[in-house]
Parts: structure tokens; sequence; C-alpha cells
DNA sequence: CTGAAAGCGCTTACAG
DNA sequence: CTGAAAGCGCTTACAG
């Protein structure tokens, strides 16, 4: 004999519940819900009744034995390390629209993990990898091969701008490159010769990518590289604001750059601020290219000519590649790794033609 | 007698498994990986060898198998609904950095659901009540009472900036009435007297309340309330950009308003553009305030002058009530709702003093 | 102190 | 066609 329940309100419904209320077991409440082989089995007016007991009891199907049944929680993860200020940015939002977009088409949620540092963190990856998703993108990781290789067997995972190449592992990435030398080309259409060029930090893959394709263009169009013309900064704006003013600090008296090409847009909005400061104007004074093209470009004043890294759709096509890995949607042939999106100059407001007379860079305003 | 398995290496391990391996039974391998009364139970040797055969079988306790004991999943899920262009936007992502660092802090995982509707897509939050989530916040939720009512019984929920109050849930905002008020003292301060609103929808509660605090800090200094200097907008750039140049089509050759207060960043920087398009400059020309303190404040030039709404910190007291209504954190006495967070004026460089002479609307250029 | 059993909620495969 | 049973992986409560 059952024993009766206390019905705690606060308690979710179950099969049985739902079975009890309609008069039914629980495998034939189950049949209805599932809507398989239902006019077969059970009457429409048993079917009826079930319905309204489930309807009445706000019945869903409980999806922890559901995922203990299936090994398949319909849920992916996405990891990506947050900046200094801890905080998510502009990076982070687009590719992660991309896959909230594709995640959700396919009825797969989307659990967000946030990391301080990608080596020390992988800890706390790993013990996510327990069945909860049933996969991981890595945003921009900057692990080497092993670390990466430590990740358990059983979580499949892609990347999207590894900072290295893991054995096994599909990274997306943007043909860097190749934009960092389309800007260029187009400053130097605009008649600007003197590029200056704000480099992300040294040794990450995105930020050397994009100063081989800068210098790639100077050469090209037989401009002289010019060693101090190139600075490093981090990918924000408080260190791209910092790297301008800087340089300006340390050359003043020489001649103006007449454009700047930034490694990203965060680096360009900082950079704006730092020629602001100095009462220079762009781009009627100097001309100022990001890269990227996320939603900073839009909301800077002026809107910022930038290259456009189709972010949205990398995290679309991650999420893509990485639901055929776990086989949830079919297999189409393993893409080539690394899948390599086109990138494309996006003309705005912050690049103008080359002043007609050359500037020279004003002392500084003490602050 | 056990049956072989075929060791799937893309099977994760379980406790059985490692008990196997280390021969002992699986639920000894519990004991041990639970640390719990390890020592008098177990074996300093024997612990060892579990210890062992975990690491190498790399073993994850299965979070289902615990969701469908312990009825939680250490997850908690927030619901926005994106704008427009399917974005997610500056104001989410605030909100989510609040989330992420409480939820983690506490070792709660976040699920992101991304809406494009909430009246219609009500069902699809029903339908991930089921378990998977142990509780839910929902961003700036614009349903009626009624349809929140209808979310499942037994998955708690918290609110933030809902547009209506629903009985029993807990809601968080900031005090936004009073932030317009006081940014509107602000220009006032600096001598400001015909000041522009560019509000964000009717009907919206976040809308009319700065409209409430922008009239009444006028009536406070006694100036005139004209029903031509405010107009409405959707929450986003383009909105603000179409609004502030309609506004001077209409107003050709009228006195220029010293100041636009708009309802937040995004329009600001569209009105920004807007007055940037007709020559106007500010703040030398005529100032401009937001309200957000989002990332876009910043990454505007001039950086805006807004009213800081403490995005981050609603986002981790959401978190924190969740957590104890859902009984993962310890119980203290339950808030009063709403809870209503303190916002103040953040001076930046959009807003100036009122210039030396007054300005006509000029003639719009065409596009 | 140790192991076998029961049960979380569901579904699949198997007897009646 | 229908119901009882077994099992997903784990932990808790109970016999030995």
């Amino acid at each position: 004999m059952p024993r009766p329940r206390k019905p705690k309100s606060s308690r979710a419904a179950t099969l049985a519940d739902v079975g009890r209320a309609a008069g039914v077991s629980a495998m034939a409440a189950s049949a209805v819900l599932n809507s398989v082989k239902t006019s077969s089995r059970i009457s429409a007016e048993t079917r009826e009744r079930i319905l309204a007991a489930a309807a009445e009891l706000q019945y869903r199907p409980n999806a922890a034995a559901r995922a203990l049944l299936h090994r398949r929680m319909n849920t992916i993860g996405v990891a990506a390390v947050v900046d200094d200020k801890n905080e998510l940015n502009h990076y982070f939002l687009a590719l992660l629209n991309g896959v909230l977009t594709a995640a959700t088409h396919h009825e797969q949620n989307t659990t967000v993990f946030a990391l301080h540092d990608w080596s020390n963190d992988t800890r706390r990856l790993d013990s996510v990898c327990d069945g909860r998703i049933d996969g991981l993108i890595l945003f921009a990781p900057t692990f080497d091969a092993e670390v990466g290789r430590k990740l358990p067997a059983h979580t499949p995972y892609v990347t999207i701008h590894a900072n290295h190449a893991v054995e096994g592992v599909v990274n997306i990435e943007s043909d860097e490159e190749n934009g960092a030398f389309m800007m260029v080309e187009h400053l130097l259409a605009q008649g600007h010769r003197r590029i200056m060029h704000i480099a992300g930090p040294e040794g990450f893959t995105g930020a050397d990518r994009r100063v081989t394709g800068y210098r790639r263009a100077l050469k090209k169009h037989k401009v002289r590289f010019e060693r101090s013309l190139v600075v490093h900064s981090l990918f924000d704006d408080t260190h791209g604001h910092e790297a301008m003013r800087g340089w300006l600090q340390h050359h003043a008296g020489e001649p103006l750059p007449h454009a700047v090409f930034c490694a990203n847009d965060a680096i360009a909005i900082g950079c704006i601020e730092a020629l602001a400061e100095c009462g220079l104007r762009v781009p009627d004074d100097i001309s100022v290219a990001g890269f990227d093209d996320t939603l900073a470009s839009r909301a800077s004043v002026p809107q910022l000519t930038t290259v456009r890294q189709p972010l949205v759709q990398m995290g679309r096509q991650a999420t893509q590649i990485l639901l055929e890995r776990i086989g949830t949607i079919p297999n189409v042939p393993p893409p080539p790794s690394p899948v390599v999106l086109p990138v494309e100059v996006v003309e705005r407001a912050s690049v103008g033609p080359r002043p007609a007379v050359d500037r020279i860079v004003p002392a500084l305003k003490r602050r």
C-alpha cells in the first residue's frame, strides 16, 4: 500500500503524482505526455484526463531524471576569461550572442562560466564536466596544449581564437592577419603614410597576426616600417588610453602620425580619448581605426572604422560544430581545424583623408 | 556475476568503475570521494588506491544523479529579452556580470535564456522549470502579474526592474525617479534652463519614473515644463538618434535646448551623433546626459555624464536573494519588495556649463 | 566497521 | 494492449 504523501506545495509534481490524479499508472501518464503511440494505447478519454491532471499539477518531466537516462543535459557551457575589472566585455557579448542564438535554435541551453585565469581555473572547468553540460566552448583560451588535454576526455569542446592549437580540438578563428592587412591598405589608400599601430599584448596569437598584417601592407606599398610607431597594450580602453598618451608624451615635437591602427575597438576608444585630451580631433587631425566591430565601435563618437570579425557567426558556428560532436545534431563531415572565417573593413567616421598639412605632436598638458 | 562492460572511451567513469578499479565497492569509493568519515571507515592505503583510481579514470560525480537525489542542480537561470537586432546589450551585460559573480561565489552555475518577447516566451521559460535550474532571475520583465503567476509554483524567481509588481515576488530596482531628479538638478546647476528630455517608451515604468523625476526637478527650481521638449524613444542608440534628429528637423529656427537629458546611455549616444551631424558639438554647444552608466558611457567620446545605476550590484543582490529563497544559502529575514538601490550622478565630459550665448536650431542638412 | 538495499524520477524492454 | 520490473548513477538509512 502506497504511503500517503504530504503534498508539499513546493515540491514539483512527478509522473506518479499525475498518474495518481488521473487514476492511471505513471507509465500510462508517461506514454501520453510523451505523445508516443498515444491513440493505440490509451483511450481518448483517459488521455484527456491525464493531460488535464498534468496541467493542473504543472507537471514537467524532471530534467535530472531524463539526463540520467539519456546521458545528456541538452546544455552546453561557454567559458571565458573576464578582464581586469572582472567584467565581461563586448567581445564576449558578441560571441555569446551567437552561441545563444544557435543553441536556442537547437533547443539547447547555455551555461556561462566566467574565469579569472585559464591555467589556474582549468580545475573549475574540470569540475563542471560532470554531466551538467554536454560540451564546452572556450572563448580565446590561452592555456597551452597540455592543460587543454587535461580536460576530461568525456566532454567534447571546441575553441574560438585559441592561442595554441590543441590536437583533435576544432578551433574557430577569423582571418586576422588579412584583416589588419586590409585595414592598413585602406589607411594607405586615404593617403596616410605615417601609420602607428597600437598592438595587443605580445605573445598573443591574435595580436601577433595583426602586427604581421600591418607590416605586410606597409611592405607591399613600400612604406618603411618604423619600430617606434608600434606600441603594445592590453586589449581594453584603459590600456589603450595609456599607450597612446604615453607615446605622445615621449614623442612631443616629432611628426604626428597620420593614422593609428588599433588592435581592437576598446584600444581605439581609449586612443581617441587620449588624443582628445591633447586637443587632437578624430578624424580631422588624425585618423583612428579599430578591430572587431563590437557594439563599442558604434557606441563611440565618432563611430569607429574597424575590421569586422564575424563574432556572432563565430559563436554560432562553434555551437553548431560542438553540437555535431556531441551528436545532438546530425554529424556532417568533421570540419578542418582551424575554421577560418573571413573579415572585412567597415568604414565609419573615425578614418578620414590625410590632413592637408602634417602636424607635430603637441606638448602634453599635465593632468 | 557482473557482465563485463565495453569500456567506451567516450563514457564518463562511474562510481562503480572506480570501485572496480580499486577493488572496493562503489559505496566505499563514494565514502572516500565525499571525504566523510574517511579515517574511521577506510584504511589509509585503500583510500589512496581509490583516489588514484578516480584520478586515473577522470571520475566526476554525475550531476544528474546527484540532482535527482538532492532536487537541486546548483544552477540558476537568468532570462532577458534581447533587443531589436536580437542582440544582448550593455544593460544585460552589466547585470549578468553581477549575477555571475555572486553565483560563482556560492558555487552555483548560471544558465542564460535570451527571449524575444516576455508574454509569448513565457512558455519557453515554463518548460525550463523542470529541475534543471533551481530558480530564475528575470531581467526587466514586462509581462503582467497574471503571466508571472503562471510560472510553475515550484520554481522561485526574483525580478530586476519589473514593469509590474507580482505578489510574493521580490523585485530589485534602483531609485530611478530620484536619479532623474538629481541629474536635472545637476544640469540646472550648470546654468542650463531649456532642458530637453528624450524619454524611454511610454508605459514603461522605468521611463515614466525618469519623466517624473525630470518634472519634479524643473518644478522645484521653477523652470516651466514644456511638453514640446519631451520626446519618446526606444532604449537603443538608433532610436535615440532618430528622436533627436526628428526633433531638430521639426524645430529649426527655434531656440536650441541648453541640454538634453536622455533616458539611457544608448539614447544619449544616438543623440550625440545626431547633434554632430548638425555640426553641434557636445558639450560646447549643447550638453547631453545619459542614464545607467553602462560600458557605453565610457566608450563614448566625449564620455557621458550619466546616472549610475548599480547594475552589477543589482545582479549580485538578486542572486543573493534568490539563493536565500532556494535555500542554498542561509535565509536571512526576507527582504521587503521592492528592494530599491541608490543611484548617483557621475560627472564626465558630455555636460558642460551653459554656453555664453543662446543658439538657434540650425537647418538640417539633407542626408 | 562494512556491505546490500532502497529510492530519487524517468523510460525502455519485457512479461502477462 | 497493459502493467511490473529493471536500470541510469548516486547517497542515505539500514542490516549484518
